[in-house]
DNA sequence: GTGGAAGTCGTTTTT
DNA sequence: CGACTTCCAC
């Protein structure tokens, strides 16, 4: 391929950014802007015109899919697969540098990588050990306050003492941890980065190496860099490595797990030269849809400053839809995605986005009712689900006795009769000793300091451990993984659950089985084996594509999750303020931008329609909640929306709701002259809306919402009520 | 060690 | 409301 083909349906500031000479990059790519393609062009750009080997160019991903999708479509542009190119994630490449140089790390050489799940219960054993009462001092607190300084790339010992009781108890609880971590040989995903970090600035020779091998780093993502991976990115950028970076401050929407809007708007600083180009044409939406989400996005202050534009129709407007409760919003939903298909759209062409994952109940209820197959993005990953956490603790075990979040995980799973008093021993000698659980326990073995009865059953699980550890090099994967269900019992443990969960546990392990059956290695790596490779990948990657992909299905997800993806057809549920704006964030200025950025996401995720819906009531916790619409939905220009309105039923919005059952309901209210969402007056309560009727005739009861008592539950035929 | 009752708490989650 | 944890009685 040569220059003018690679350039060839590049705009000419994508062109300019693709074929720039050697220098430093700061690309604003717009969403739809072709962010990823420019990303892509560019290194095969540098590979072909500039001769540069893959081997000295470095690639830098937020997500395993985004890593994927780089290297397949950098392997369809050249024809061949780059050989000796790292493309990776910020934690997958740290992850690699550390299995590398485990030794100048100071760690294990079979270290393992503890997830957040695993890293919660060693700080709650930390807290138990340390006598702090789970009341008053939460384990999550401490977990996002050891997250939050790894993110900082702050350690126990960086941190500057105080007096005040807060700062010191969550300090002997990081020191603890760092400190339990490092005799089980755990990592966890800050610690990855901090690790490897740190072994550059305390290994020159080695940073040089490093600095020598990769003149060309590129970064996708970079708004959502944290401190520490900034920091990792300068440190081997040093003086003589060019670095790309592409991004888009208005998309940065990770703030709350440390993100650094603020790298991307001091980058030109700390990269002297920096030439910066902004992508502002957009592909992927109408201008109507561009206009209303540039139109939002202009609300926030301290934007580097970029206007989407389009050259594509105009579209239609943006419908907005106020439902009367989320069931109603939930119908009204799948109505319109009927009429979609109707036409004879693909069903995987439709999102459904949401702010919190609770909202996805009520609209699933709705697609189930008229049998409109949907996928549920997010949620739990196959790794994350219990039986499979307890087949990998047992293979993390083989591979690493000192593992001590996998044994406190298996040592009574399946139970073998090792209660919480032997494990309590156990820990308290393994803390005196400064020793993992396992060897503690092997000592306490030797020493009878055990019961007789708990003697046997420690020894049998660590003799089975050991058995399967022998067989690690002689089987194969699958039939190690198949050995350790059978051997441990956890496939009947399981089994035993009621209900069908028991079922659905079972296969998932014959399902993991045959995930390791397929498993391909990562790393080329001849030192590394199978084992811990796929261990390291169960941890790292949320083995994301499971088989249903390819059924045509809507697609629900957080808006969150739903970065980087475009549907034609887009539905933005509960637009809402107090849930989108989040009522935790209304009050921050600094946070709620970054809702209004989310929103920009959402909206900018439709290619030719989008529909904004709310309800008028929604039922919270459990609370029925009346919250108006968004702030958002009022920035959007009005020539951009047009409301739907429903024809006269929007008054007695239960009648459609669910026809045969609840419509008698409102029947019954009809009688004493009053509908659901009427309002009415009260000569107490004064004015409110009727939310809802339960039972008939005169002894009904009846909820209803006062502007200024709240909301009351009355008996009809008492309440007085009077018409508005 | 289980199962039921009672209590709790409630965003988002690339790794 | 409902998912999740915890605690207590068998």
């Amino acid at each position: 391929m040569n220059s003018s083909q690679l350039l060839d349906h590049l705009n000419p500031p994508q062109a300019q950014a693709v074929s720039a000479p050697p220098g430093h990059q700061l690309i604003l790519a717009g969403a739809g802007s072709g962010k990823t393609r420019v990303l892509v062009h560019r290194i095969a750009w540098l590979i072909q015109q500039q001769g540069i080997s893959p081997h000295s160019i470095m690639a830098v991903t937020f997500t395993n899919k985004a890593a994927r999708e780089m290297r397949a479509r950098l392997e369809q542009l050249l024809g061949v697969n780059p050989r000796g190119l790292w493309v990776g994630t910020f934690h997958g490449l740290a992850h690699r540098l550390l299995q590398t140089h485990w030794q100048e790390a100071k760690l294990p050489q079979n270290f393992q990588i503890l997830d957040s799940d695993d890293q919660l219960r060693l700080i709650k054993r930390i807290h138990q050990a340390l006598n702090l009462d789970e009341k008053s001092w939460p384990a999550r607190q401490s977990a996002s306050y050891i997250n939050a300084h790894k993110d900082e790339g702050c350690r126990a010992d960086h941190v500057i003492e105080t007096s005040d009781l807060y700062e010191r108890t969550m300090l002997s609880v990081y020191r603890e941890y760092e400190q339990a971590c490092q005799t089980a040989g755990l990592v966890d995903f800050g610690e990855l980065l901090l690790r490897s970090h740190e072994l550059w600035l305390n290994n020159p020779v080695l940073l040089r190496h490093y600095q020598e091998r990769f003149p060309f780093i590129l970064v996708d993502e970079f708004q959502d860099t944290n401190t520490v991976q900034y920091a990792w990115l300068r440190v081997l950028a040093g003086q003589q490595c060019w670095v790309t970076a592409v991004g888009d401050d208005d998309q940065s929407i990770y703030g709350w797990r440390g993100a650094k809007i603020e790298n991307i708007q001091q980058f030109d600083q700390d990269f002297p030269g920096t030439s910066t180009i902004r992508l502002e044409q957009n592909y992927r939406s109408t201008a109507t849809i561009l206009q209303a989400a540039n139109g939002v996005i202009e609300h926030n202050f301290g934007r580097l400053g970029k206007t989407l534009h389009t050259e594509g129709e105009q579209g239609e407007a943006i419908s907005l839809y106020a439902g009367f409760n989320e069931q109603d919003e939930a119908r009204f939903i799948v109505s319109q995605i009927d009429k979609w298909i109707g036409l004879g759209n693909r069903r995987d062409s439709i999102a459904i986005l949401y702010r919190s994952n609770a909202q996805s109940r009520v609209l699933e209820e709705a697609l189930l009712r008229e049998s409109v197959p949907y996928r549920i993005y997010g949620g739990h990953r196959f790794y994350d689900r219990l039986e499979i956490k307890n087949i990998l603790a047992y293979l993390r075990l083989m591979v690493n006795r000192d593992d001590d979040a996998a044994l406190e995980r298996v040592i009574n799973t399946p139970t073998r009769g090792i209660g919480g008093k032997t494990i309590d021993g156990i820990r308290l000698f393994a803390r005196e000793q400064g020793c993992s659980l396992w060897s503690a326990a092997e000592k306490m073995i030797t020493n009878k300091a055990l019961s007789n009865r708990a003697a046997s059953s420690v020894s049998s699980f660590m003799s089975l451990v050991q058995t399967l550890a022998d067989q690690v090099e002689s089987l194969q994967l699958h039939e190690l993984a198949e050995k350790a269900i059978a051997l441990t019992g956890l496939k009947e443990f399981h089994g035993k659950e009621k209900g069908e969960k028991g079922q659905a546990r079972q296969e998932n392990l014959d399902e993991f089985v045959s995930a390791c059956r397929v498993y391909q290695p990562t790393s080329d790596d001849e030192d590394t084996s199978i084992l811990v490779d796929f261990l390291a990948s169960a941890a790292l990657d949320a083995g994301e594509e499971q088989a249903d992909e390819f059924e045509d299905a809507v697609q629900l997800m957080t808006l969150h999750s739903a970065k980087g993806l475009e549907f034609p057809l887009v539905f933005m549920a509960g637009v809402e303020e107090n849930l989108f704006p989040h009522k935790m964030s209304v009050e921050d200025p600094t946070r709620l931008e970054e809702e209004r950025r989310l929103a920009y996401v959402g909206i900018t995720r439709a290619m030719t329609k989008l529909y904004l819906t709310y309800a008028e009531t929604r039922r919270i916790h459990g609370k029925e909640s009346f919250n108006s619409v968004s702030r958002f939905v009022k920035e959007i220009p009005s020539e951009c929306l047009q409301e739907v309105r429903v024809k006269s039923t929007v008054t007695r919005p239960i009648e459609y709701n669910r026809p045969p059952a609840r419509a008698r309901l409102s029947d019954s209210t009809e009688g004493l002259g009053f509908s659901l969402g009427q309002r009415v007056s009260h000569p107490i309560f004064g004015e409110g809306v009727i939310l809802h009727v339960e039972g008939s005739g005169p002894n009904a009861h009846i909820e209803i919402n006062f502007d200024d008592a709240g909301t009351k539950r009355l008996v009809l035929q008492y309440a007085k009520l009077e018409a508005v």
